[in-house]
DNA sequence: GTTAAAATGAACCACTCGGTTAATTACGTC
DNA sequence: GACGTAATTAACCGAGTGGTTCATTTTAAC
């Protein structure tokens, strides 16, 4: 079910004096330039005049859809939250033996990850606040269990195949993965900084992909299946 | 060479009406207060007023010592980085053998972030600002090569005696160590409340911990060595 | 066409917050 | 103990910020 991805672009819309009434389109033009602004600069370092600016539409209108900063903040950080479970949801794999369909969650989260530097900093700028916003959205505990249901059956397809070990837990590979693929994408300026930025080039992230995989599968593939 | 602690914790200053000059217990009182404002609100969501009142001095003081708001926080994050560095140098390792030392290394860099959270959330709040005021640390890149260069000679000590493959990457295996060991504890809020806090339990914190261990000498060992 | 509700624009406002001014007190020193 | 300087206090300020008021325009229903 593709979502009908309807173009109003927000460009086409109010460049003369009068104006058309589109609330759906203004609404997601402000959300777009909310969560623009709130990755680049958090919560309280985000403007509200910064937001305006990346919009076609006016202050007013932000605080008349939305009600105050805190809770545009919460409906970005929930849109953004739907669209990764989306894009999870579209990963099939069941098809795969389940060594090869575990490299394909590795490469796919390492990849998302870098491809949606917003929606970490998202979660970055979130940890920061402890989670409190987070809180309040409530899809979202039953939802995120999917990623680990989806790890589950690899695993048992795995254990039942000889092929990982028997005492093999989701959880921890699921943290494992997270953490590098986050980490990757969360810690490049100081890393880079740090240590240079060699590692960031394409071809080194290949690697560091490969090395993800790699780790992943020693830590669940039998000693003597590797 | 013990850092002769003078407990002058400012409590002890400053209750009654007059005052006594003391401008380096100030300065700390200030830099300390400061550090957790920061550490738990970042730079933008600090207030000075509140960094005032986890302080026996004035806001003038703040401003008389540090200039502006940037510059205490540059001031901060400059004094945790030094600190990190103290604690690292102080890890001897030199006499254990490659593999048991490259374990110590790990142990303590996953123990150290999580007993440093407040270092964690100002690398984490560093990276939402790209590292801008990373940056203007001057004796930053000259240190942390140091962290590289131990794991380097644990390495080449690795090769020679044969227990390590010959391509192993220092600098990848400190991504690697990193990574997981940040993400433990900067990512521990939204995790958490997405998937259960049972992994951040002492007990699985070990096991987390052991589990790193594992993960980087699997990629470290020679196949035939594991 | 009338009307009520939804959507939008322009100006405005109260207040927070980083930063400052000016006067006061302690301290080293001759 | 006089004097210049460093440290400290209390009151103050102006810009910027989130948020609002009020009037106007569009849309849809009848």
């Amino acid at each position: 079910m593709v979502s009908e991805t309807k173009q109003k672009t927000a460009q086409t819309r109010s460049q003369g004096r009068s104006w058309k009434q589109d609330p759906e389109t203004v609404k997601a033009d402000i959300l777009n330039a909310a969560r623009a602004e709130f990755a680049a600069h958090g919560l309280s370092g985000a403007r509200i005049s910064a937001i305006v600016e990346r919009t076609q539409t006016s202050k007013r209108m932000i605080f008349y859809y939305f009600g105050d900063k805190e809770s545009l903040y919460l409906a970005v950080l929930d849109q953004a939250y739907r669209e990764v479970r989306e894009a999870e949801a579209n990963l099939d794999i069941r098809h795969l033996p389940p060594d090869e369909a575990l490299r394909k969650v590795v490469e796919f989260t390492f990849d998302h990850h870098r491809q949606n530097p917003d929606f970490i900093r998202l979660v970055m700028i979130e940890n920061i606040h402890d989670g409190t916003h987070m809180s309040r959205i409530e899809t979202l505990a039953t939802t995120n269990i999917a990623a680990i249901e989806q790890l589950d059956r690899i695993c048992r397809r795995g254990v039942e195949a000889g092929l990982f070990r028997p005492d093999v837990s989701p959880l921890v590979i699921h943290w494992q993965i997270s953490a590098m693929s986050f980490f990757n994408v969360a810690n490049r300026a100081t890393f880079s900084m740090n240590f240079g930025d060699d590692l960031f080039a394409e071809n080194a992230q290949l690697m560091l992909r490969e090395q993800v995989v790699q780790s992943i599968a020693s830590s669940v593939l039998r000693p003597d299946r590797v």
